[in-house]
DNA sequence: CAGGTTTTCGCCTATAGGTCGAAAACAGGG
DNA sequence: CCCTGTTTTCGACCTATAGGCGAAAACCTG
């Protein structure tokens, strides 16, 4: 049996100011100096692997950030990185969007629509990531994973459409969530913006862990077309 | 960064006689001797882990039969396999209906729903492969990968009942997959049993490669409730 | 209070899925 | 040769969910 690294890799994602981005660090050494990739490191010898991956991320994201973590693939290319052979499981993260969390000077969050120039396949893994949480908005609560603890319908709407690539109506996304029993109002409303404006009703998200819809349920795009991403094997 | 043993492992699932079943191997030595476990083995240095677990499914199964492999998961628990740490990359195959494969003499095939006594952490292995292909059945064309080449709807309407584990209605999955444009009538029709009826229409699959449904969707269970095994993170 | 803005709600349509039963096509026995 | 039993096939009908649209509600400013 072939002995080998294993490392751990995560795209964590977050919805910034209407465009969904991924958090990356620049590589100050070769290989691949100056690139930019994903956080991780090597699996230790006493944890499994959401375990490591959520150890390494606390170094560049408090932990308790982290609204949602799941595997999605391992990459084991034997050419991935020079030198020896890594064998890594990468893995989903999303954080909130309320919150700012503070981290290194050689870390940035990039949009996933425009990425710079990025090391190893780690390219790959991000579009693995986005493509993922675009399935799952439409066929589970992970939505509650990118909201704050409470929100107006249109900034849910926001943030779902900066997830989903597409703009989604206000109107169908409070009642395709609500039927299915995953909102609830929280009785409060939000201020009127500057140019005044019904006051908006605040909303929550009725569980915090993730839940599949029963019948696999969409939220299709507008025109008939395929929401991005979604083809690939989820 | 820990070294440690990368293996990968794979449930092997047919239709046979009107149930769902996986091909085990029985262990000769310990440990966990005599007991039953998924085929595969270590990850080869010049191989990624697709082809490494297609490798050493060549030894079990013609891998010319397997219509289907996909990765499932990661297993990493530190103390899932006893002595050096080994990290498994678990996938699901699926063999058609129609073949038999010659398979070693310390291999059998067990009903999924009735498992002998398995080494190490295999029956969650199986129950999630199990899981993923009752949720891959109805939103994607995986049918093609369980079916021959050209079959009767009855004969089809067995082969999703066996593998989803519960009745579905010959009307209901013609219309569903015609709909969807995977089916497509061949033109001939199959002779009748023994005790008469009219003669059934054959059909094949439009597609052999997997697709996914634009919009998600589902083969309910009759009841309502959910469908077996769905649930997990597919 | 009039005008502009944003949210919310109700009604309509389209489509997928589920159920049921009748009609079609065969074999075998009177 | 017709009648009965059997199996498949097809159509009619119903429900549930998703998406579209516009009117009404609730707030601001001037």
């Amino acid at each position: 049996m072939g002995l080998a690294g294993n490392e751990v890799l995560a795209a964590v994602l977050q919805v910034r100011s209407g465009s969904l981005r991924v958090l990356l660090w620049q590589r100050a050494r070769e290989p691949h100096a100056h690139r930019w990739s994903l956080p991780g490191g090597g699996l230790g010898s006493r944890e499994d692997v959401q375990e490591s991956i959520r150890r390494q991320l606390a170094e560049k994201v408090d932990v308790r950030q982290l609204s949602h973590v799941e595997q999605l693939s391992v990459f084991s290319a034997p050419d991935r990185v020079p030198g020896q052979r890594v064998v890594a499981t990468a893995f989903l993260g999303l954080v909130p969007s309320d919150v700012d969390p503070e981290v290194p000077a050689d870390t940035a969050w990039h949009a996933v629509d425009s990425l710079p120039d990025t090391a190893f396949d780690h390219e790959a893994i991000v579009r693995r990531a986005r493509d993922r949480l675009a399935a799952k908005l439409s066929y589970t609560n992970l939505g509650f994973a990118l909201a704050p603890p409470h929100f107006t319908i249109s900034a849910l709407r926001e943030l779902y459409s900066a997830a989903l690539g597409y703009r989604v109506s206000a109107t169908n996304l409070q009642r395709v969530l609500s039927r299915r029993g995953l909102l609830e109002p929280t009785g409060d409303t939000a201020p009127p913006g500057p140019s005044g404006g019904r006051p908006a009703a605040l909303f929550r998200f009725s569980a915090r862990g993730i839940l599949v819809t029963d019948p696999f349920a969409v939220l299709k795009p507008p025109g008939g077309g395929r929401p991005a991403g979604v083809g690939s094997t989820p």
